[in-house]
DNA sequence: CTTGACCCTATAGTTGCTAGAGGGTGCATA
DNA sequence: TATGCACCCTCTAGCAACTATAGGGTCAAG
């Protein structure tokens, strides 16, 4: 299976691909003749693991360390579940965050009048002191 | 006011203000005779209106536009307002992006009784496929 | 006159790709 | 055989928005 092949059957860009095996997540497949890249079903499924992680968000090092992990089949999962576990927390975390600013900028957004710059509480909220702490 | 106090003023690193200048959101200011950057309350609100600005999430391109908009302010705010929604408009994507993988991930996590990683729903969720299509 | 806090520039690193330059390979076809 | 084309190769630079380092200069206090 040439890279392209690959590419397609993953939904990954070839660039990726490369960027992959760059950073350690794919092993340097061998080589045909030509010096292509010449992958196989487990690079397959490899990759595939790789982009299902990446969908749920983890980042490079977490799926490194999925991967790892993943190998020591007999080994107690407990390791899987605190990647997982702190993963988790992180997203949430940050939909707090984003939750936090869309309540603030619907608020502010929703106070507007549509009149002038000059009146605008969009701008208001954005330079409280204008007029005030003037010297 | 040399950089360090506008820095501790508006709870921005030195760097982060430097950079500011350097990306155009900041006009360079005068400098001392030791060749300081001097500071005066003009640029404490304009980098008080970036920083709110990006609390709230707007790139810097957006914080760009709404200082400029902010300048006119006899012209109708409908720009402004434009800037704002669209953002938040992207922010709730980004929320809904991030709530659907905490509810598959949530679920994934769920499903795990903690026994080896062959048999660990959160590995299996990634490689779906070993021991399928493999030779 | 030296210490120390602060300032300066310029450059590289971060994350996870993506895009481009400038070339090589391999197969079909005229 | 030559040409075209799709595909592949490496290397490098670019994106956002900083952050961090190296290697210096400035200034007030002791
Ligand atoms: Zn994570
Ligand atoms: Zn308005
Ligand atoms: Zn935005
Ligand atoms: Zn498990």
């Amino acid at each position: 299976m040439k890279i392209g092949e690959l590419a397609r059957a993953t939904d990954t860009k070839v660039e990726t691909i490369r960027y992959y095996e760059g950073a350690g997540l794919l092993a340097p497949p061998p080589r045909t003749g030509g010096n292509y890249r010449s992958y196989g079903s487990d690079e397959l499924s490899r990759l595939s693991f790789i982009r299902r992680a990446r969908d749920l968000g983890f980042s490079l090092d977490e799926v490194r360390e999925l991967l790892t992990l993943a190998d020591d089949r007999d080994q107690p999962c407990g390791a899987v579940d605190a990647v997982a576990s702190s993963h988790l927390a992180t997203i949430e975390r940050k939909i707090a965050d984003l939750a936090q600013m869309r309540d603030e900028l619907a608020r502010v957004i929703g106070s507007c009048r549509l009149g002038k710059v000059g009146d605008c509480k969009i701008i208001q909220t954005l330079e409280p002191m204008r007029g005030a702490a003037r010297g």
